[in-house]
DNA sequence: ATGAATACGGACTGTTTTAGTCCTTTTTAA
DNA sequence: TTAAAAAGGACTAAAACAGTCCGTATTCAT
């Protein structure tokens, strides 16, 4: 499996609530204590990882009293890859790819990494392509000519209710 | 970063060198020792690798004295979809979106999981279409129309040094 | 027959990574 | 002044991973 982390699984369900948020209001943030309401995770680990997204510059956030996150983007010019990136780092298949000061220690498979690389692009190109607003409305990705009947308004109640 | 196990580098360098022994007499397999040999890693891990490869079903193994693997079908006919889901299990980005018997664990998140797998979908199309022989010469997938100046032969005598 | 070379199956261990929690400090609104 | 909130960082238990090793089964050559 190629796998996430599930911290960057929470991570794009509290991107979205931010984005679904955002949409209502986007001059209002949310706590960690309602988005931990809201989406059922813990408030320790939404802290945590909210740190992390504010820091990669996605969020922002205020301090203090009602304070709370918000989006520092509209959700269409939010990533998939930049969520990735922020929580995972640079999105690569092998270690060897990564820009790394140290040497491949395994310069035997070294004749290879040129071409994980080029299966890295496709991917990273994929994950590029795709923002947060399809991810709450994939209609809006994959079918651009869909009649949407907005699942969106589905999701949301979802996140409300 | 998305990652690869170790183990599928390993098996990517271990299945292009029997793709290049298989071009060069589809009926010579190659034993432990002598892949150990030839790409500098250790005889243990590459037995270990090519027990799950055989398993798969993309090597095949003959026992006994002279024995050894060779590749089951042409490079061509190998995707590196196959090599990682032989290495890693179904290639999916989340938990969520394995076919597991438990219910999902995180039920707020996963109203989301059918956008994951969206984005699942394109990557494991675009590693589906790429084949162990694109591996070894890229030119052939990504620019049909190259010149072909045979990378293949400089990569070969990497191996073969 | 015997012995050597080989794959097969599985167990085991030390290390690294990850998830998750908790505590203290800083900031801000009321 | 107090309460609510983010910020920063430390810590631990659990899980995953890499790597090694051992005994068994199989086959070929002598």
């Amino acid at each position: 499996m190629i796998k996430l982390n599930r911290m960057t699984d929470y991570g794009a369900v509290v991107m979205s609530l931010l984005a679904f948020q955002y949409r209502f209001d986007q001059n209002q943030s949310l706590s960690v204590n309602e988005i931990a309401h809201k989406t059922g995770l813990t408030a320790a680990s939404i802290s945590k990882i909210l740190k992390i997204l504010t820091h990669s510059g996605l969020v922002s956030s205020t301090r203090g009293k009602n304070g709370g996150y918000c989006l520092n983007k509209i959700p269409e010019d939010i990533s998939v890859a930049a969520i990735i990136e922020a929580l995972e780092g640079p999105i690569a298949l092998t270690a060897c790819v990564e820009t790394s000061v140290e040497p491949c220690n395994a310069k035997q498979s070294c004749f290879l990494s040129g071409h994980w690389e080029r299966v890295n692009s496709v991917i990273d190109e994929a994950l590029r392509a795709m923002s947060l607003a399809d991810l709450i409305n994939p209609d809006h990705y994959f079918n651009h000519d869909a009649l949407s009947a907005s699942p969106q308004s589905e999701l949301k109640s979802d996140f409300t209710r």
